[in-house]
DNA sequence: CGGTTTTGACCTGCGC
DNA sequence: GCGCAGGTCAAAACCG
């Protein structure tokens, strides 16, 4: 456990379109990627959360603990004359459960298989009435114990359950252990 | 029985 | 136009 500092992520999550409930601070939580104006991220705390554009996920880089964002992915992302463009947000977990929770509740609509990745990518939409808020979760078939979760939209409605089962977060957020 | 998951089919955009 | 890849739909299965 020791390999891997924590990142306390505090009021400056406040854009993202989940609640970082206490047991989820208790995660690993590596980087947090937005889909801000910032064209080339911006710092938000004093810790090295780094805040990037975000239309597609290309690369973890594991020493460095950012994922590389593809620019040409991001230009494409802003088509239909830069409108019906939906702030997205991904960021990646060290964890042995894909389903992270994150105080919503949300109903699986498909899966996939993606190129070059062992582990398909699943689909999600939050199940509050008129809320179109999605996400994909894949784990990286480089680094197994990561996790890229990725939201887009935000929600119009407060949290729909509160994690209380403390023991129970820790124990599906499993400490990544390198060799 | 109602909500959720599974999964194959379908749709759409893009590159060649 | 065709094939590929990603995203979504929807019917059936599953589960509490």
């Amino acid at each position: 456990m020791e390999n891997h500092a924590t990142l306390f992520l505090g009021s400056c999550m406040t854009p993202f379109p989940f609640t970082l409930s206490p047991n989820m601070e208790n995660s690993h939580l590596m980087n947090i990627l937005s889909d801000k104006d910032e064209p080339n991220g911006v710092l938000l705390g004093s810790n090295q959360e780094i805040c990037f554009p975000i239309a597609q996920v290309k690369e973890v880089s594991q020493n460095k603990k950012f994922i590389q964002i593809d620019q040409n992915e991001v230009k494409k992302s802003g088509k239909k004359n830069g409108q019906n463009r939906k702030p997205r947000f991904a960021f990646q977990t060290r964890s042995r459960v894909d389903i992270l929770d994150d105080g919503y509740r949300w109903r699986k609509y498909g899966q996939k298989v993606v190129k070059n990745n062992k582990f398909p990518r699943s689909y999600y939409r939050c199940t509050y009435e008129e809320c179109n808020v999605k996400k994909q979760v894949q784990r990286q078939s480089k680094d197994e114990g990561v996790v890229v979760t990725t939201y887009e939209g935000l929600h119009t409605h407060p949290v729909q359950k509160l994690s209380d089962n403390f023991e129970e977060i820790l124990n599906q957020m499993q400490t990544y252990l390198p060799n």
